[in-house]
RNA sequence: GUGGGCGUAGCUCAGCUGGUUAGAGCACCUGGUUGUGGCCCAGGAGGCCGUGGGUUCAAGUCCCAUCGCUCACCCCA
């Protein structure tokens, strides 16, 4: 049975690695005072379609929906904003506190021709902070997403744009529209159609002929923008600047989400091959009402954590060791299996790490694995410890050796090791 | 959905212009120690050479198809 196309399994090797990420994810959001919220796997198909668009690529081709047995309509998550502010709005967020401050971490699903940093399930941590409309709300959030990502990676840049308020997109369009349509014959052929259904698209083309067209004719859209929008990014631009992070505005980003407003921003590295941004987000102040709740302006992000793991290369600053094994317990004989389970187990209670022989090896072959699992001592419990009433205990490093009391085992072995786990109940 | 690259041992990869029993390193197992790890030495196990068809006296090697992986496009984290 091969895998689903586009999923990954996360083996034992690379899971310290993400609990480390994810721990300091956890910090880095409580030190901003946000709390984490978990939604379903799936919604309501509906949800998607209202919030990211209808015309988006996520709901028009990407979305695992399905038929429940009800014939309701469901769709695994394929982006978090919108169930986290749909579980805002169910639970009357609103009514506890004028500002709520949310992050997650999740898995979501698109179905997309997977190629570098991209998977048909994949993780995301994010943050959204529901209530203020002010700049210093959005600086809040580009700093948490730049301090996580800049924690593990390194070459990180901001890029950072404003799109203006919806009213305001309309003209803009029919604008950028009429100064490019002259020019429609030099666009490729995917282009040209863009430049009819969804012109703001054509901003991240990659084609060189379309940028350059662009470069030449077309109006930036943070030109025109109202002045409010105009004064908003201005001042969210300065303050991170004046945080010392490494921001560019980028007059060419535009997003792919139908529900962001003002500013617009990603993080991206030169690590990570055509996919070059591992974070991304913005403003949208109007989704929270759109899906019914109440008019209340929100910012937010979601950043890719396989991309991230890409982009920080190999090992992450400051990982925290793999699993410590205090004791590997060698049994040989019919008479010491039963003894040696008791003896681990006590082993355990006193907060020791212990692993037990379950395969009846021979001892060699059973001192070969308690070096494989890097245990630091091992204990041996054979046909002659059992007749003495005693157990032998070897120190893997120094090779030390000596046998001692079965029933005061526990003593002797803190002698020589602390255990590393914390006993329950301390 | 479209295009490029690649499919040989658990992993990383050799295998020249088709030529006889398909190799290496790492990992694994056993022995060198009647009950003692790492290092070393000796040995061992493990391969529908992705799959199916074709060309040929002969195919891991050439041709076609198919599946899978991968990178890129579209789009996104």
């Amino acid at each position: 049975m091969p895998r689903v196309k586009g999923v990954r399994d996360i083996l034992p090797d690379e899971t310290p690695v993400w609990r480390f990420l994810e721990q300091k994810i956890h910090a880095q959001a409580a030190a901003f005072g946000y709390r984490e919220i978990r939604t379903p796997t799936f919604e309501a198909t509906e949800l998607f379609v209202r919030s990211v668009g209808s015309e988006t690529d996520i709901v028009n081709k990407e979305m695992y929906s399905f038929t429940d047995q009800a014939g309701k309509g469901l769709t695994l998550k394929p982006e978090l904003t919108a169930p986290v502010i749909r579980a805002y709005i169910q639970n009357n967020l609103h009514r506890e506190a004028p500002l709520t401050r949310l992050y997650y971490i999740d898995a979501l699903y698109r179905q997309e021709r997977p190629q570098k940093g991209r998977l048909r399930q994949f993780h995301q941590f994010g943050a959204e902070a529901i209530g203020s409309p002010y700049p210093e709300q959005d600086i809040e959030i580009i700093t948490l997403a730049y301090d996580i990502c800049s924690a593990f990676c390194s070459d990180l840049t901001v890029r950072l744009n404003t799109i203006g308020d919806p009213s305001s997109r309309g003209t803009f369009l029919e604008l950028l529209r009429k100064s490019l349509e002259p020019h429609s014959a030099a666009f490729g052929p995917l282009d040209r159609r863009r430049l009819q259904s969804n012109p703001l698209r054509l901003f991240d083309s990659k084609d060189e002929h379309t940028q350059d067209l662009l470069d030449r004719f077309a109006p930036r859209i943070h030109e025109h923008v109202s002045s409010e929008d105009a004064e908003h990014f201005a001042t969210v631009k300065s303050g991170l600047e004046a945080l010392g992070l490494p921001v560019v505005h980028d007059p060419k980003l535009v997003r792919g989400l139908d529900y962001y407003t003002r500013t617009t921003f990603e993080i991206i590295s030169p690590h990570l091959g055509a996919q070059d941004a591992l974070c991304g987000g913005g403003r949208y102040d109007r989704l929270v009402e759109d899906l019914g709740g109440p008019s209340v302006p929100a910012v937010g992000f979601a950043a890719g954590i396989e991309r991230l793991l890409i982009a920080a290369g190999g090992e992450l600053p400051g990982q925290a060791p793999p699993n410590q094994v205090d004791v590997y317990l060698v049994s040989k004989g019919d008479r010491s299996t039963q003894p040696a389970i008791e003896l681990a187990a006590k082993l355990r209670k006193s907060g020791y790490v212990v692993i037990m022989e379950t395969l009846r090896r021979s001892i060699k072959a059973q001192f070969r694995e308690a070096n494989r699992t890097g245990a630091r001592a091992v204990l041996i419990l054979g046909d002659d410890e059992i007749a003495a009433g005693s157990v032998t205990l070897k120190l893997m490093d120094s090779g030390h050796q000596e046998t001692i009391s079965l029933d005061r085992a526990t003593d002797i072995l803190g002698d020589y090791l602390r255990p590393e786990r914390p006993v329950d109940g301390g």
